[in-house]
DNA sequence: TGGCATTTTGACCATTCGGTCAAAGTCGAA
DNA sequence: TTCGACTTTGACCGAATGGTCAAAATGCCA
């Protein structure tokens, strides 16, 4: 790729960005060593050979995505609010993860695919950034049933738990979807309403 | 593969259980496009001509361990009783499945491998074989809230929400460790503690 | 418009992949 | 021990893959 960002062509960010949305489609839908360079090419609309000007390598591409949308990934934990109602931030959270499975299914699948086949090329940032973070809430969620703000339970736990309940709607939406079957279009607003109801029960105090 | 099971030699029964377990392995570690039948062959100590005399493909290999796990894998939510205790009835299918993650993470990874990448060779099994039987339960499920032996939520997605959280714990196993940290040596008694704690402040009438 | 940097391409390469095949080796029952 | 069936192997094949390279085409600014 050419630079982090400056000093970019008109041509280079139009095409660089054509190559990371194709490369996006194909790589959450086949994993890293499903994906072939031509595949992302021709998505891309580009050559094989062309794409290699603007990246190095597959790999390249590959953790060029990962590195990118891992701020975005981790932005609605971020935002969890020290001075906000507890149950608020909690349900805040988990909306805003839910609407994430919806709205961007295929980032969704590609870090799953990639933690599945045991993160290869992100478990350093697991570590250096992921864990930080989550620890910190930990404590934060901690401090809030300390305070009788919230019924107790692990809160890593109780993180690992929203992770994955929202997660699931993108990650196994096919089997969501054969399961629902056909007359269920949308499966998102009764996940929405459950897990409202799931995450309430489970926490609201003096319920 | 020597037929479905009848007529089968010493050497084919052993050769063909190798050739699974190591299908297991590496079909769980790499998927299936990332793995490579000399890959397998070596794991089960066979040359890729030998194991090729067991199974005609590769896609035969992995079409074999999906629908030999199918039934494994649906078998704890088939055994849910009608006639037990709701909420034990729940608790009980939670531990199994979460004791299936513990014991036999290769085959949860395997299932979502697949379903991953849209279930290319499972779609058919999904509406066929888990649907009918999801909706069973759920309408047993329903049945049980209906007569206030639940609190009343939606059916399909509480099976939904056992699935992602049990199978959690298995797929992003990394993610899970690395987040824990090391001196964690086993998230899965915090984990059960945790989701026994979760489905019973769920559903547990009159708390 | 001229000229230089950027962009694009077709041809090509080494490697790896799934799979075949004929020949050689081994097993087990009579 | 013999013989036919079963098992194993090395050599091989065509296709696909990630990546290279020199040349051609294009864009951009003075």
């Amino acid at each position: 790729m050419k630079d982090s960002d400056a000093g970019q062509t008109r041509i280079q960010r139009t095409k660089i960005a054509a190559i990371s949305e194709a490369a996006l489609d194909v790589f959450s839908t086949y994993g890293f060593r499903g994906a072939t360079v031509d595949q992302i090419a021709t998505a891309a609309g580009l050559s094989k050979p062309n794409l290699l000007y603007y990246f190095p390598s597959k790999e390249a591409i590959h953790t060029h995505l990962l590195t990118q949308l891992m701020d975005i990934w981790l932005a609605p934990l971020r935002d969890m609010d020290p001075d906000g109602d507890p149950l608020s931030e909690i349900l805040t959270y988990v909306d805003r993860k839910l609407k994430m499975s919806r709205d961007m299914p295929r980032e969704s699948r590609l870090f799953a695919n990639e933690i599945l086949q045991g993160a290869p090329y992100m478990s350093d940032s697991l570590v250096s950034d992921l864990k930080p973070l989550v620890d910190d809430k930990a404590a934060l969620i901690q401090r809030w049933m300390d305070g009788n703000e919230l019924k107790p339970a692990d809160p890593h736990h109780l993180i690992f738990s929203i992770w994955s309940l929202t997660q699931h709607y993108a990650d196994f939406e096919v089997q969501v979807g054969a399961v629902l079957g056909p007359k269920v279009a949308d499966p998102f607003p009764a996940a929405g309403d459950y897990l409202v109801t799931l995450f309430t029960r489970m926490l609201k105090p003096g319920g």
